[in-house]
DNA sequence: ACCTGAACACCGTTCAAGT
DNA sequence: ACCTGAACACCGTTCAAGT
């Protein structure tokens, strides 16, 4: 009448929060969105459900884990000109959105895992424009283009195109507008 | 043994497409992405989840339907200059786009429904900035630019607050920005 | 501490049937 | 044509329990 309970492979290491994470993103990546659940992820790490939920708590836990792995290199260089160093945050910052476009829709679906990481990259990008010498409303509105144009391109990418020769060409684009716009922040 | 079946009250009026889309953007608007489900719909309408799909086909067709309700009368005006019909068109979008958030990110997280309305008033800005005499590059960046901007303003409504008077400020907002920005288009 | 199965309250959708 | 209930194959998550 019972069934057998509990570890069954004395084998199989325990599934750790790293392991859990990459695989994540890898189903994220792989199948998008739609794929992304709690119980496909289970399957990957050929784990019970309940294994994830105990080392994230909940799913917004685990996507709010995912974006700090994902978004935590993102920084700009302590020193170089202004043009220089907001282009390579931004560049960054874009770069881990675009290689993880599921990710990015993910978090904007949720605002309650609006994660730390995007805004400390937010308010790294506005420092960086008042230390440029630009008055406080023309900071903010310069950070609301760049911030949000960036998000969009997230999106586009997130529903186009996703071979490697597009993500690269989408890298060029970037940084190429980026280039064009901060004209606009330098008059 | 056997239940009643089939249409229960002579008296109710059949529910007719225009009454699921608004009773669905309602939906929508109030209860966010997270409220919107077939089930609940069918609930506010006083009606089997059945009688949705039978006008709408599934859950993509009914998000296809609002999306070409919410957009259609997104147009340019037919005469003025280069500058006030971009600038009137985007606003427009911009919009639309802001006062249904959710519906923003529901179109977004389906690249199969993105929808017809979208797709032409992406067009719109296109050929509004071949005529004003850019060549081809340019205006395909400055395209990228325009439209990834406002879905990135989008989403930044969609997760933000949205009392009537942030959404008022939003599209203020939203038209000095892109007056700011349309100087760079034009230089 | 780490993992398990069973169960609960939901989903979108298909089906066969009522009027 | 328009609407129905029942059922299917999923979800995220809670619970009580195993080792």
């Amino acid at each position: 009448m019972t069934r057998p309970r509990g570890r069954p492979h004395r084998d199989k290491a325990p599934a750790s929060r790293d392991q859990i994470l990459t695989a994540a993103l890898e189903l994220l990546d792989t199948g998008g969105i739609e794929a992304f659940t709690m119980r496909a992820l289970a399957d990957r790490l050929q784990v019970n459900p309940m294994t994830i939920y105990h080392h994230f708590g909940d799913r917004d836990g685990l996507i709010d884990a995912l974006s700090e792995h994902v978004y935590a290199e993102v920084t700009a260089p302590a020193s170089g000109t202004f043009h220089d160093r907001i282009r390579s945050l931004l560049n960054a910052y874009h770069d881990r959105v675009i290689s993880h476009p599921g990710l990015t829709l993910l978090i904007f679906r949720q605002p309650a895992v609006f994660p730390r990481q995007a805004q400390r990259i937010t308010d790294d990008i506005d420092q960086l424009l008042v230390e440029a010498g630009l008055p406080s409303e023309r900071s903010r509105r310069w950070l609301n283009i760049l911030v949000d144009f960036t998000h969009g391109a997230a999106i586009a990418a997130a529903m186009g195109d996703r071979s490697n020769s597009a993500v690269s060409d989408a890298k060029d684009d970037y940084d190429k507008t980026l280039t064009e716009l901060l004209k606009g922040v330098e008059t």
